[in-house]
DNA sequence: AGATGAACGTAACACTGTAACAGCTCGTTG
DNA sequence: CAACGAGCTGTTACAGTGTTACGTTCATCT
């Protein structure tokens, strides 16, 4: 939990300033070729594209406007396609659900598990990953004082990013 | 924030276990009136049975689900006679929306603003209000690290009630 | 009574997600 | 090699969730 593996990024917010996109989204394809090869799952043709749209933007996207992409670069055109491959990338913690938008994005660092807690910005609309150990640790702490085991929790902040905020976005 | 109104039940997790619970509906309904003569807003008949209908129990229920129930008095039967009626009940603070359920439910205490996290019961289904301030505080505290400034926040647990729990639910 | 604005009702539609089934590919095994 | 099974991809059809648009009713105020 306090190690850092190589592919984290130091500053969790990188997704909300310019960085070096390239970098950052080929890093997560090889992570994701790893962690898949260390469990003996496969990175299909329409499990990788899926990833890699994903991966182009920090934004997160809803799986129709995933399927029109996928349908337009000749894999199948039907919900299906793009459920399984969204399906198949966050069980295997490739990418992440966001319970409010009724969307998903890639996770930035899939080296380790982890639930993050997402921080959705409401003006430029990307979504960046932060740590939630300290935010899930306090909220086990509110339920057990009601006789309340957390299983999971979903834990998503909309608000402003420093980008945004420094635009004199309102 | 440390004030506790007379509408507010000493244990939040009041909904998990055996209670009286016409009180604690009938109650948690005039704090409604209340609150809404306050505001200078109305509860008309379909927004009083819509709460109603939602206080008769603590699980939170589809749009639909509330539908069927209004349609079947007497109530219009198309989705927008739900969803108004819900919204108008959510915006005046006297139900919830789950996101992770894409469900309604009653406020418990409805006197005054707050955005708790929710304690959903994997088991029974319940859900109860628990206190979120110390839980957005690091949530805040986590995003301001990485300059993003919170705004609004889904704060929702999945998890085993205490009766549940206690019953040996797995 | 007449004007006004909020609330209610309807039909139609858009978006999100799932079930069921058929064909393909590929490695294994007889 | 042929047969088989497992996993993946694709399809059709449908279920569930939510919204837009528009007309009517109703309370209220002058």
């Amino acid at each position: 939990m306090s190690d850092r593996p190589s592919d984290q990024p130091s500053d969790p917010a990188a997704a909300f300033q310019p960085h070096d996109h390239g970098h950052c989204s080929s890093t997560a394809l090889d992570a994701a070729q790893a962690r898949l090869a260390r469990q003996g799952a496969r990175l299909t043709p329409v499990r990788r594209r899926t990833l890699e749209i994903l991966l182009e933007s920090h934004r997160a996207m809803g799986a129709y406007e995933v399927l029109d992409r996928l349908a337009a670069e000749g894999f199948g055109r039907q919900p299906p396609v793009a459920y399984r491959a969204l399906e198949f990338l966050v069980s295997h913690g490739l990418a992440h659900r966001l319970q409010r938008l009724n969307a998903f994005a890639a996770c930035l660092h899939p080296g380790h598990d982890h639930n993050p807690a997402f921080l959705i910005c409401r003006s430029c609309d990307r979504v960046a990953e932060a740590e939630a150990a300290p935010v899930r640790a306090v909220l086990s702490d509110v339920a057990a004082a009601a006789g309340f085991l957390v299983e999971r929790a979903t834990i998503e902040a909309l608000g402003l990013c420093a980008s945004c905020a420094a635009d004199g976005a309102a």
